[in-house]
DNA sequence: ACTATTTTTGACCAAACAGTTAAACTTTTT
DNA sequence: AAAAAGTTTAACTGTTTGGTCAAAAATAGT
């Protein structure tokens, strides 16, 4: 039944996306995802040859889901500090409700560097700096920033919105010691970035 | 002999940094670690006990190494600015020097969160914050920083800071695709980051 | 109802792995 | 110089792991 069959597959899909984002490649287990998925191992291999096949297939998607997340930027028709806090907004409230992705993707290329090449081959960043440039060309000039430090900028916001959950553990202690809720201080960061950034480039 | 120990205790510690480092906790294996070091694997067990155990003491070591990196700026008889731009200056230049660390130690403590609580939990936080605000206090009226905005403030710098290294493989495909070196983005970012922070909070 | 195909399983395998042991070798102590 | 203590090694062990296989169960095709 090929009805089933998507079910199995899907449900091996969902299991491996939780175990490997919760344990990285080399520590998860076949035998805990076929546990979590309600089946056997030997089916695991049925639907994906092999552990690498299985990780390969998470880790695209997860890649993929990631990254999109910072493309919307681009075709909003919104000015320079509109598309700011547009940013944020969105990219945080996307982190809140995937906290683990930041810190697995992060790893998985620091520990195979190839695969972020692979996948970001395919996208055409020469066309994405020069679109992001046309659309945006008098207020870069408004405010000063050049070919050479858009890239510095773009990094930082990234910084600004993924490190905090690349580093929750941490974060998430320290803050403990303040009496700071993690999700508060989140929620409130969404507004905070945007400013931040936004006075940096105004001055 | 004594000498002789130390050593053999040595070259074990920094064979298992580097295999720790680049492999991580799970990915690293024994027999890597001795090859490393030029020894025998049952050598290393004699020194170490386990693996666990070597892991340990490889990761408390780096882990103190990488907080002591961000007291400095505590004692320093500098005013808010000069504090800013002394920081990225002094914490960028040591990642340039140990660009694996930001890494390992967040997908480290993310892989088993209690490490962390058990680092940080002998730092005394509240005599830290207080601490930086009595000796700033005047310029965070000034600047208009609160006991709430402290703390986004602080994440944000180490952010800034830390981020493109923990991302080290993305960036520099990223940045590798608008032809600009990896190395000139991290020095020029030194003042980039300083200048951003002290913009963001002057106005 | 029978056959062919697909899905699922339990039992198994070889390789990899952390860790052990007993003996050889070296250094220190007396 | 002999005994004691510390260091290093090769060979081994038990377990965990990814992966396989043949047979059973379920489904589809006729």
């Amino acid at each position: 039944m090929t009805d089933n069959e998507k079910l199995t597959e899907e449900k091996i899909f969902e299991a491996a996306t939780e175990v490997f984002i919760s344990k990285g490649m080399d520590g998860a287990r076949m035998q805990d995802i076929a546990s979590k998925a309600g089946i056997n191992k030997a089916l695991l291999h049925y639907y994906y040859r092999s552990k690498e096949k299985l990780f390969l297939t998470v880790f695209e998607m997860i890649a993929r889901k990631v990254f999109r997340k910072f493309s919307p930027v681009l075709d909003k028709n919104l000015n320079l500090e509109e598309k700011i806090r547009f940013f944020f907004r969105e990219h945080i409230t996307f982190l809140q409700e995937n906290p683990g992705l930041p810190a697995f993707i992060l790893n998985e290329v620091n520990r195979n560097p190839e695969r972020i090449r692979k996948l970001i081959s395919g996208i055409e960043f020469e066309k994405l700096w020069t679109d992001l440039y046309e659309q945006h060309r008098t207020e870069f000039d408004k405010y000063n920033i050049t070919t050479r430090s858009l890239p510095q900028l773009i990094v930082s916001m990234a910084a600004i919105s993924v490190f905090p959950f690349a580093a929750k553990g941490i974060v998430e202690s320290i803050l403990g010691r303040a009496d700071i809720d993690f999700h508060e201080f989140i929620e409130e960061r969404k507004e905070f970035a945007a400013d931040f950034v936004i006075r940096a480039i105004s001055c």
